[in-house]
DNA sequence: TAGGATCATGTAATCGATTTCATCATTTGC
DNA sequence: GCAAATGATGAAATCGATTACATGATCCTA
């Protein structure tokens, strides 16, 4: 692999012309530019990415982490973000932390190695490596959370408003005479499970139908929003809806309700969380709050490269827009 | 950040004997390396990757392609292949490329500018900057294959048997007494699409029934999967079994099935392929070629190590397991 | 036409590690 | 008890770029 040694040489100049023509071009005379040009066509001459990342500080990279990259929710946001950053001339290193504290904590060392320039988490624990940059280095810690919102965090994020898109779906059933619901939460460690049950438990009393409401805790997977409907579904005095903390827990809801012998929307009525592209396929089409994920991937990506370039002094908090994506797997109570 | 120099000078020791505690700790006295260590501790320091790959011309990083990461199979690859890397001390470089060639050059030009160590691209097309360095290099080119297997590309890959895998999935339609099948394929540039094609016609002449294939093309994703089906079910002498070379156009061909008023599997049997983790939990469960995906993460990932630690010399390529995995959407072909 | 401004280019320091070779102190072998 | 082997450490070159500063040429102005 040839130098810019190897381009002065073949040009006939100082490597730091070379330098000059392919970062400056304009402070070079046109000759010697199309000199250089020439003898960087000729040898194939690509800049060494470690020498150039070496004396200028910057990597042109960034760490995305998610807990769990098969996750269509997170697959989303992350080709946002990888189409922001390439668009923006950086890449992203994937960090897939399959919810291990230590992989979290692996990846956020890459900024202290130098190995990227900034970090975006997709999960809702701040690691501790990043906790201690952000007591450093405050608002220009090159930190950014992806849709999940901690203010105490003091951390730049991109987000839904959780609660206000928990309680839109709430006040649907309720509007469609529902009564006693079952929700099926992801963990409530998590910031954003915490927001939506308080949007849940907003809506409900404004309905006066705070004891008639069911709740489960499951982890966003299918297997556990088919074990937890399965626990509502059980038993006498079930509910008559449910609403499911992401789209994937409500399939795994779907195909509970249909063992149980309850058919959807007649005798229950679904609602997710997320509208991955998979709802409006299931069968009913699924009922579910609509998140722009891959925008959120791009806005977190946004947030990030604002604080690189130096224009982010407090830490800023982006809501994106949600909408209730209203389909079949909602109908009216059956008394 | 604290340099290798301010660690030695803490520990009154040259920069040469910090760098041995750190990488060959066996050579250094136990008093020394105690003292550095003490001072590496103490400053918190961590060696500056960009150096290090400066000197070494390692970069501990390997660019992973693919066409559309929010796909279910490419993410569950994907997910294999990170935690394959991290385990070998590597991590990956997500390149989204969205079926686009330029970003496809994009990404292979990482190797050139020594921003990775190798490629493992999860696509059918062979980007000119990789053929050109295989060309060079022949097998010691840094480039794995994951999925696709092209064997007139010279790159070692991981893959199933495509071919077969679609055989038998055909040759459980025709035990059900299906004659006319409908078949959605990939994209034909693909070899995989053109693969599992050529099993599918294997196991119709075993049947006697090449003239009643009816095949369309697709490209993996739902809507295209709903398009086709759609297509196939319309007018008069309908297949009455169709078999779809993804489980996201299974998904869409069921949707359509159902809007067409055909209920799978009474009348209309259903197969898919890849096996993702919502084929279960559909309305039937879909019958689907399941293919080990995470495991072909991590075999195309021990493939590229084997490479870049010169243990290779010619491409190779290895067939994982698959299995049919027989569920709801297949049932005997009605009279 | 002298003196300053402007422009194009080169020299050399620098980024932070690794590694070769040299040096010196200690053992070991005979 | 002396030469040779062994072991621990340091000095300095090196990887390949960027960039501050110096230099020389050309141009303008009074």
């Amino acid at each position: 692999m040839p130098t810019i040694q190897d381009v002065a040489r073949r040009a006939r100049v100082s490597t730091a012309t070379v330098s000059r023509v392919l970062s400056t071009p304009g402070v070079v005379s046109e000759a010697t530019r199309e000199r250089v040009m020439a003898a960087v066509d000729a040898l194939g001459y690509e800049p060494n990415h470690a020498a150039k990342s070496l004396r200028t500080l910057r990597t042109a990279k960034i760490v995305v982490t998610v807990p769990d990259i098969s996750n269509p929710f997170f697959s989303s946001v992350i080709r946002g973000a990888e189409e922001a950053a390439q668009a923006a001339g950086y890449s992203v290193l994937l960090g897939d932390t399959r919810h291990s504290t230590e992989r979290e904590e692996q990846y956020a060392g890459m900024l202290r190695r130098k190995e990227a320039d900034g970090v975006i988490f997709l999960g809702h624990r701040l690691p501790d490596t990043l906790a201690e940059l952000i007591g450093r280095q405050g608002a220009r810690a090159p930190v950014v959370n992806g849709c999940e919102f901690s203010p105490d965090l003091g951390v730049s994020s991109a987000h839904i408003d959780n609660a206000a898109a928990a309680a839109e779906a709430m006040d649907l059933l309720y509007g469609l005479g529902h009564r006693a619901i079952g929700v099926i939460t992801g963990p409530l460690a998590s910031p954003i499970s915490r927001d939506r049950l308080d949007g849940v438990r907003a809506s409900a009393a404004r309905h006066g139908a705070e004891t008639a409401l069911r709740i489960a805790t499951g982890d966003f997977s299918v297997e556990s929003g088919e074990r937890e409907a399965q626990g509502l579904l059980a038993g006498a005095d079930t509910p008559t809806a449910l609403f499911c903390f992401s789209d994937e827990m409500a399939m795994g809801a779907l195909a509970a309700a249909r063992r149980a012998g309850r058919r959807c929307p007649d005798d229950l009525s679904l609602v997710g969380f997320d509208d991955i592209r998979f709802a409006r396929y299931l069968d009913p089409p699924l009922t579910t709050v609509s998140q722009p994920m891959e925008d959120l991937g791009r806005t977190a990506v946004a947030l990030l490269l604002d604080i690189l370039a130096g224009r982010q002094t407090t830490p800023r908090s982006v809501t994106l827009p949600h909408h209730l994506a209203v389909r079949g797997s909602t109908g009216p109570a059956r008394r």
